[in-house]
DNA sequence: GAGTAAAGCGAAAGCGTTTTCGAAACAATT
DNA sequence: AATTGTTTCGAAAACGCTTTCGCTTTACTC
């Protein structure tokens, strides 16, 4: 029989409560009791039963992961998977667990807020890009304290972390235009990516205040950021044969794809075309040629995430949001190399 | 404020016992009663408090996730987090949520089969390919039904699955022979990982059985399976100028990380080296050259991995283990083309 | 020595479910 | 009319913990 609370008490010779408050850090138990009765822990292994602490106490120590969106986004795309990464160590060194929600569809299922207020989470980390869907908003305006991860939350108690798309996009541009590109092309994901829509405007805000003729042909998008859509965007323009002279692909993995079009088509990167891509996950550092990207601090989103959501949970402190700045990585495949 | 059950039965007109029994499926229920509880809960949209039903029934819905070890391993690895994500859909389906479990080391938190105890999971996943350390084990022999992903587990109630790892070698070093290289290399995880230390064996047997010489220093270990441990592997090889005519790496990452570090020193693959991984990750089919790779069927991993859980939590059936096929997936890097 | 404050502890009422077991109502069988 | 069997329901006891509030006991102040 696994010990619980009453055990340890009779054995302790003290009451249920007492115990309890040990657990708990209340200050109203003396040392010495504290100490027989965490030894008397010890020595039975007793581990306390989460879900009646939860009951109890109504906190379930748990938080919400949830991959929204259709297609853009999920467990298997780098960049996220590195900012969750990032998110659960620091969330776990806060004394939460996490739990995934599957967005898959299951008929048993409920929607998103039903399912959170069933398992208790505290919180909720939404990471996304897409547009905010119904079954989101509602979980966003619910009492549950929530965070978007390139997704802009805006009810009470709820915030967002992102990068600055518009300025990743300007850095693309800018970094194109100092090194003399004049016929710009863009690679989105869906148009249902927020995101990669934010992305593509800031784009062409840029080449217009650099005073760069906009080729809407040349401004395309794909299905998701994966790396497919590169792929097949880039062969499009291959057999159309009107190609820009440097692109800008709204993710790393898109970048490679599109790379890996114009390799099957020999030609080659920077000479033919210059690329530029966005995130800077592992994989760019090892392709050929090295590709240059802009970088998202993906530990910081990571981090600075958990903190916001522990705040938000444990401070009611109005959790606001936070826009990262970007970085430009300068490796090959913009043709820096060339220039020089 | 928040429905529960008793304000649907007071609203209904029953008793607590007979919403309760409504909501799981009992028979002692008139359909007439049913479906006025029904529509009263629809109504009211009643949720169920999942910590209440795991305490009263001892069944949380939950699946631990596991990543044991220290460097092999992580959320970040393609390989693993593509059978985990094949694993996260279908146990979805089945009903259950996943519990994420940190390997940070938390202070406050206490072993895997403490955490599993207090959080009361129905089962676990466990995703290795490090030796089994001391705190698996305890949870391996534990009550809790586990699976071992790449994990050989056999405590009562526990399983495994994994690729039939010394054919995975042998499927390598068989298709280097037929292709006429006789000087092979091998590139493994560090030393602590069991599975990189069985593929080295069936490296070994399979080049023996070819009336194949090995040459020791053109075996090694890295630190992991990650991209690095190819690169500082293949950097060392080329500073000594003692280089096999082909590789065979435990896993993409490796190989791909061995590949950067031929390219940097403008050697080429295949024609210098040739090269074979092992997973089939997606980045291999986009690297230059395509990555001829010897597969893991992730899917089917992931899936059979779930399957097999469910059965162990729900029939008590005896988990067995099962060891999937692996499949040469022949492209670019190891010089069949050359061949031609 | 009277009065006040602080420290240490426990009784008891929850928290929202599940599950067992018996009661009631009605039908079917002798 | 008595017995048995079915169906449908509810009372009540868990499940293991938290938290409030009040009671002692001890220490301190004047």
């Amino acid at each position: 029989m696994r010990a619980n609370m009453k055990t340890i008490a009779s054995l302790a010779g003290v009451s249920v409560s007492t115990v309890s408050k040990i657990m708990n850090n209340y200050t109203d138990v003396s040392e010495e009791t504290k100490t027989r009765v965490l030894a008397i822990m010890k020595q039975t292994g007793y581990i306390p039963v989460y879900s009646a602490r939860a009951l109890a106490s109504r906190k379930s120590g748990l938080i919400g992961v949830i991959f929204a969106g259709e297609v853009n986004v999920d467990f298997t795309h780098p960049f996220f998977v590195e900012v969750i990464n990032s998110f659960k160590k620091q969330i776990g060194v806060l004394g939460y667990d996490l739990l995934f929600f599957s967005n898959e569809k299951i008929p048993t299922a409920g929607d998103y807020l039903s399912r959170c207020l069933a398992s208790q989470v505290e919180g909720c980390i939404i990471i996304s890009g897409d547009q905010v869907e119904p079954s989101i908003q509602d979980l966003d305006h619910s009492p549950i304290p929530c965070i978007g991860v390139d997704l802009e939350l805006n009810g009470p108690g709820s915030g967002y972390i992102m990068s600055d798309n518009m300025k990743i996009a300007a850095k693309a541009v800018e970094h194109f235009y100092v090194l003399g590109y004049k016929e710009l092309g863009y690679i989105g994901s869906s148009p249902d990516s927020e995101i990669s829509n934010i992305r593509k405007q800031g784009y062409m805000n840029a080449m217009e205040a650099f005073g760069l003729q906009i080729n809407p042909d040349w401004f395309v998008s794909g299905e998701t950021f994966f790396e497919l859509s590169g792929y097949q965007a880039m062969q499009k323009w291959i057999r159309t044969g009107d190609l820009p002279r440097a692109v800008f692909a709204s993710s790393d993995l898109i970048a490679l794809g599109a790379m890996r079009a114009l390799k099957e088509h020999r030609l080659s990167i920077p000479q033919d075309i210059a690329i530029i891509g966005c995130d800077d996950i592992e994989a760019s550092r090892y392709v050929d040629p090295p590709l240059t990207t802009i970088r998202q601090n993906k530990d910081k989103l990571g981090k600075l995430a958990a903190h916001m959501l522990y705040d938000m949970i444990n401070n009611q402190s109005a959790i606001s949001s936070f826009v990262l700045e970007p970085e430009l990585i300068v490796r090959e495949s913009c043709g820096c190399s060339l220039a020089l």
